[in-house]
DNA sequence: CAGGACACTTAGCACATCCTTG
DNA sequence: CAAGGATGTGCTAAGTGTCCTG
């Protein structure tokens, strides 16, 4: 073991010396001028997109069989079947629209023989394709050290080859350099297109963006690419559309790079505009809950609505072609029900609906008179499925909010509720006499707050009793040891006093026991704060909101304010992220 | 001014990896 | 040193919002 400490110890110093030399190479862009307007680079290399592996056909003992009988396919036939037998664990391969859907996607890749045989989806059986998965599965699984490593070195070069690319000068990670796979489409929710194909990407699909003065990337062998375009107005290295919606899919740069952090200092900048003009917003939407117009008075509670509660613009969205969700525009008027008297409230609002991602949005919101009786008058004469604001879509709303501040949307106002909300938390909870783990504590209450309000929701982990419940036993074991430190110490000092010199063996055991309840008493505050932390933390998830909602500024001058490391809130991967702001920001920073 | 094309941010989940602990 | 939990990463879907066109 001896060995290994030193092997530990060594590991860790060349992390911190690399992480040294990674400071020391950072390309500090923040320093630096800005470009002209739309401009987004002088200069762009790159690789191109990494492709997935091609098809590999499964052996000849792993047979598919229709209606009990053998049934050899045709080779596009067989990749679709395996993509669906890899499925078969999963619930949704039970759903009748995703069988639906996968099952005509798949007859379009069939010969024609094969479809005329294969007419039925309940009549197939993937049994020996799918035990073939699990069985790579559990093989990847136990694959040794040795093996393993062989692995990770390998990805490792494929990082290194694509991952990266070259912008005005500077080496910048790219966030996705590897084309999406082919397999099935499974949307979020009730999704109405759930088990269709997603199809292969050829390079004959990929637009690819790069200087033309750059070694322009080389398509796979025997193969060309669709475009290629030099445009310095798009961040974008690689784009193909994609078959499912047909929206275009990108490949752009890593969080940490100047494009994606430049993008984001801009977006608090705007935020924090807003607070200087938000009082003035607010009472004119105040005002205009009373407009002669009905227009106005619709976007009165809306902006209410998505201020106070920070929801969603809400886009229209194509009826068929995603699941059924809603932000506030787009609220219909089964969504809300209106209660005079609720809990002891008055005026409240229950909303319920599915947001984005099909979360569901479930609240009971007292407002004031005046939206409440707004909110009556709307639902006057309609029916469920017919729209709360019937005079209001996103474009009018941020038509109106941009002519009230330069850069001002619906989603402004999410940024800066969330930023404002976690600064006058932090000031509320945390304690300057509090220990390290504590001020964590009240941070991540803070966080709390703001994903609460955002919304921001997970399935509880799976283990979440079990583990809460070891911790639990952990946090009695510890108690019970303290009670013991405790009687112990107690001993101790007893016989000091009785028959002790001052300087004996004596007095320095009391020391000791006095040094290991002190100890004791640590250990067990922390597992009890984190024991609180978890609880309250069972369904929420704070990643979302620290990364996209909250300056990044208010966290980095609340951690020089009460000494917190930095590391403590934010890993390595955010703190690239955030360089910029934990680079400039100072002690008396306010949102 | 609607509709579509486009570009970019935001989102949760599955999986990989790391770390602790018995 | 393995099990099991915590933490971090990759993936890609699902939003927002702008711009252009007819």
């Amino acid at each position: 073991p001896k060995r290994t400490k030193e092997e530990i110890a060594e590991a860790r110093q060349l992390k911190i010396k690399k992480e040294e030399e990674e400071e020391q190479n950072r390309w500090r862009w923040w320093e630096e001028e800005k470009y002209e307007d739309g401009v987004k680079w002088k200069f762009l290399e790159h690789k191109g997109p990494y492709f997935p592996p091609e098809y590999q056909p499964i052996p000849d003992n792993v047979n598919f069989y229709y209606d009990g009988k053998k049934v050899k396919l045709s080779l596009l036939a067989e990749e679709v079947a395996v993509f669906f037998s890899q499925m078969l664990d999963h619930e949704y391969t039970t759903k009748k629209v995703f069988r639906e859907n996968f099952f005509q996607d798949w007859r379009k890749e069939m010969t024609h023989e094969e479809r005329l045989l294969i007419k039925d989806l309940d009549k197939c059986n993937f049994g020996e394709i799918h035990a073939m998965h699990k069985a790579k599965v559990e093989a990847r699984k136990n694959m040794t050290k040795e093996e393993k490593l062989v692995l990770k070195e390998a990805n490792q070069k494929i990082v290194n080859e694509y991952g990266y690319c070259l912008l005005d000068h500077h080496k910048e990670r790219i966030g996705n350099f590897k084309i999406e796979p082919p397999g099935l489409f499974r949307g979020r929710g009730e999704h109405p297109k759930q088990g269709m194909l997603k199809k292969r990407i050829q390079p004959e699909d990929v637009i690819i963006n790069c200087s033309k003065e750059s070694s322009i990337p080389v398509p796979p062998a025997g193969h060309h690419w669709k475009e290629i375009r030099h445009d310095n107005t798009v961040t974008w290295l690689a784009s193909w559309t994609e078959n499912i919606q047909g929206s275009i899919k990108y490949i752009m740069l890593n969080a940490n790079s100047k494009l994606k952090g430049e993008k984001d200092w801009e977006k608090y900048e705007v935020a924090r505009k807003l607070k200087t003009c938000v009082d003035g917003i607010r009472n004119q939407y105040l005002q205009d809950l009373k407009s002669k117009e009905m227009r106005t008075r619709q976007r009165a509670v809306a902006l209410y609505f998505i201020d106070k509660l920070a929801l969603r613009a809400g886009n229209e969205k194509e009826e068929g072609e995603t699941a059924d969700t809603v932000g506030c525009c787009s609220l219909r008027v089964e969504h809300i029900t209106l209660h005079d008297q609720l809990d002891g409230s008055e005026c409240v609002v229950e909303f319920d609906f599915l947001g984005k991602d099909s979360i569901r949005y479930y609240n009971k919101v007292p407002v004031i008179k005046k939206v409440f009786k707004n909110l009556k008058l709307f639902l006057e004469n309609k029916q469920p499925g017919d729209e709360l604001f019937d005079r209001l879509n996103t474009i009018t709303l941020n038509k109106h909010l941009t002519s009230l501040m330069p850069g001002l949307t619906a989603k402004v106002f999410r940024t800066y509720n969330a930023s404002i909300t976690l600064q006058q938390q932090l000031k509320e909870l945390t304690n300057k006499a509090d220990n390290v783990a504590e001020k964590l504590l009240s941070y991540n209450r803070a966080n709390r707050a703001v994903a609460i309000l955002c919304n921001h929701q997970r399935a509880p982990p799976k283990t979440f009793e079990q583990s809460m419940a070891n911790l639990q036993a952990k946090i009695d074991a510890r108690k019970e040891k303290l009670a013991l430190a405790k009687t112990e110490l107690k001993q101790a000092k007893k016989d000091a006093k009785t028959k002790g010199s001052p300087d004996s063996k004596l007095q320095s055991l009391v020391e000791r026991k006095k040094a290991a309840v002190k100890r004791c008493e640590e250990q067990l505050l922390k597992m009890e704060v984190q024991a609180t932390d978890r609880e309250e933390n069972k369904q929420i998830a704070l990643g979302t909101s620290k990364l996209n909602y909250l300056d990044p500024r208010i966290s980095v001058a609340w951690c020089k304010n009460f000494e917190v490391p930095v590391e403590k809130i934010y890993n390595k991967t955010q703190r690239d992220k955030f360089a910029w702001a934990i680079d400039m920001t100072e002690v008396d920073f306010v949102f």
